[in-house]
DNA sequence: CAGACCACTTTAATATAAAGACTAGACCAC
DNA sequence: GTGGTCTAGTCTTTATATTAAAGTGGTCTG
């Protein structure tokens, strides 16, 4: 898939960034899992506003987890279906994703509104994104949802 | 391409970033040219650790220019020679090329030297941002190299 | 026990990206 | 002017990734 025969502790970390995160669907998970409260497959694939097909999801998923992006649990609902969590590593991207909605919602897009919400997340400043991070790291710890989504947050992204 | 016919209004910021700048390229340019004060095409051909082709080279940076990453200037000394600037949209992705790098260097490939360089380039605070930030600025403004350049920075990256 | 739901997998056509060889034009030394 | 070098690419072929649509083997629900 992506990334064959490099030897990562030769590389960049720039350039080792790039082989291993860079891919268009990589960021859309992301922000499912960690924004949008979505962790069963069916759950990301049917609301995909980017309309992911089903054998790239899977890969993705796959990949993400072999990246230790993420980690899968069993539910409990239904013995064949699984749920993706954030990893430790899988949070501490999050405030890159908000740091190239900034980017875009400054220089591509340009949407002020965005920009005031993405930079607390990034800058390392603001209790913002220590309310975010905060839950992200209970999930990843009880896996559990917390009754508290940022849907005002999710809403805008 | 990348990005074919995609209506970049309708796209979330972090899903249109994924679209436009997630490339494994892109990040390895942008360093060469922003840290490694290359300029040239075979300037950055040659010197590419990560043998980049001259096909993807040429087809990249022509890419970086129509996002506004990058902009051209003749070269004085060559009629056929361009130089690649970092364009204002360039030089505030910087700090998301330190913000990946200090991800990788802690999760990936572990370097703890390489996260304590890169952390003060993307957390918005230090002396260190705001001297490599308006360096960037004065080459952009001036299109001229000055006799300072971080070496000691782009030798760890 | 039928029908829905689960997470994929398979298939085959299409689209994209890549490396390596090659090129048109500009420049320089002799 | 002629050979060689430098410029920024292009061309060709090959390899890989993506897609929609259908299928799979199992579980769960009424």
């Amino acid at each position: 898939m992506l990334v064959s025969t490099i030897v990562e502790e030769e590389m960049c970390p720039i350039g080792l960034a790039g082989y291993l995160l860079v891919d268009k669907w990589v960021p859309i998970i992301l922000r499912d899992i960690a924004l949008f409260d979505r962790r069963g497959f069916n759950e990301i694939l049917k609301n995909s506003r980017e309309g992911i097909s089903s054998a790239t999801l899977a890969s993705r998923l796959q990949y993400m987890v072999t990246l230790n992006l993420l980690q899968v649990e069993k539910s409990d609902d239904h013995a064949q279906k699984k749920l993706y969590f954030l990893t430790e590593a899988g949070i501490a991207f999050v405030p890159i994703l908000f740091h190239l909605a900034s980017w875009t919602a400054e220089f591509r897009n340009p949407a002020p509104d965005i920009i005031a919400l993405t930079t607390p997340f990034h800058s390392g400043r603001g209790d913002l994104q220590e309310m975010l991070l905060s839950r992200l790291r209970e999930i990843h710890i009880y896996k559990t949802v917390q009754p508290t989504p940022m849907w005002w947050l999710a809403d805008k992204l």
